[in-house]
DNA sequence: AATCATCGGTTCATTAAATGAACCGATAAG
DNA sequence: CTTATCGGTTCATTTAATGAACCGATGATT
């Protein structure tokens, strides 16, 4: 069903950096004819995939999508897979556990199960969470479309306490580790006294779209508690990742 | 492309009511051969629109289109227009309005602006609004797909004042009068002292997916000005369902 | 002002893909 | 045991898709 594959793999050259494209560039990037690129588009506009500003005439996601996403989560919520499996993580590791989904140029906490301990760290939902600064943050970085990674390291970065790293190529450097090792860990860099540990999580498009981490007083994260953490943390990533539509990972 | 037009029209047959369909029934609901069906089936799948219970074998909405609305969303958000929409209807009106989208049972205010009265009703973004007992749930039920109006219907209905109707068939002609003038008045049935005026909003498949209300003080909702406010709620409503999707209205 | 490049869009002879009746094994109901 | 229906497959036949060449419009360059 060749038709509608080329058809519906329009679909994967827009995102948060190309929001909209025209006609002749989108035939340039799939590499379909423009007459057929346009039939395609004109299918997909009819269906309210895509729609097409009247104004540029370029062509962005439309708002049919919306309807179709709203369908998916009320029978098939992510809530339902994502909240216990931080539960989960919850009872593994004793710490607070939350799921991020990048947008907008930050992180923001969608979901989050609390440690039953006196003294945990508090998180909230909606919370935008700086992307330099914390694991989540890093650990979403090391593994986002590299466009959105130049794009925050070529901003300012704010320090947020004295062991906020703030330069670009350092961070580029712990980038490269948590590349290497599939989580980040960040200590008194956002807020004096927590430690974060996080991984990435995917979707269908093989780039990060949020992560998966938890939360702990700095006092309570020992070297050995990491060690013991982590894998927990990038279970339970990888778990939400198959809900959210990424390929199943080999090993 | 009549190809690519048959298989997406595949997406509009699975709904809330029917959040997955097997493929012998989906061929026979679309009309289409059962191998066609199969083959624009794969394809879908094979982009995350759709995707297969490996336990049951039928097929439902993928996780594929929560990234797409996401990108949609992050670029063109629905809060863009709404929140100018909502703004404007308070400055018309000088009451708190919001925007009400269905989900699992009943309505969630997802967009909100307050009138800036030192009098005026307090809503929270997030709060469930019964259906039975609103003026947002009548207009809602009023252009509700009829199976979801049926099963709310069906259910037994609280009531929450003492002017709350309970009473099906009474709800039945109050949603008649409803589809009749293409908006909803509600006095004292949900909080005593309350009243709302709302108008249905609309996305691509037809049937209304959301509304657009004020609340009011009961004490300044005379009949002359829930008359002016009216056309000023309807015109909001349409204005959102454009960016929803919905096909342009005549007249 | 004229020229050039590229845009979105269209056409129709040519090429390729889609189609569906008939068939299969599996499973559940009677 | 029989029947009906499921999901799934096949290949001769039918139908749709394709894309080079063309169009008017627009903006940049000379």
């Amino acid at each position: 069903m060749q038709t509608v594959d080329k058809a519906l793999s329009l679909l994967s050259y827009f995102s948060e950096q190309r929001p909209s494209v025209g006609l002749s560039e989108l035939a340039r990037l799939s590499g379909f004819n423009k007459a057929t690129t346009r039939r395609f588009l004109v299918a997909l506009e009819k269906h309210g995939i895509v729609e097409q500003d009247a104004t540029t005439r370029s062509y962005r996601l439309g708002a049919g999508l919306l309807r179709l996403a709203r369908v998916r989560e009320a029978t098939n919520p992510v809530a339902a897979i994502v909240q216990p499996v931080l539960n989960d993580l919850v009872s593994v590791t004793g710490e607070t556990a939350h799921f991020s989904l990048y947008a907008g140029g930050s992180l923001a906490t969608v979901g989050l199960s609390e440690s039953a301990k006196s003294s945990r760290v508090m998180l909230g939902k909606g919370e935008a969470i700086p992307l330099h600064a914390t694991a989540s943050g890093l650990a979403y970085l090391a593994f986002a479309r590299p466009a959105i990674t130049d794009r925050v390291l070529s901003k300012a970065l704010p320090a947020f306490t004295e062991h906020t790293v703030t330069g670009a190529d350092k961070i580029r450097r712990q980038l490269s580790s948590v590349r290497k090792q599939g989580v980040a860990v960040a200590r008194n860099t956002f807020e004096d006294g927590v430690c974060g540990i996080a991984a990435p999580v995917f979707d269908s498009d093989g780039f990060a779209c949020g992560t998966v981490a938890i939360a702990a007083p700095a006092a309570r994260a020992q070297r050995k508690v990491i060690a013991s953490v982590q894998p927990e943390v990038m279970r339970a990533a990888n778990e939400i990742s198959l809900a959210m539509g990424a390929e199943p990972r080999s090993g």
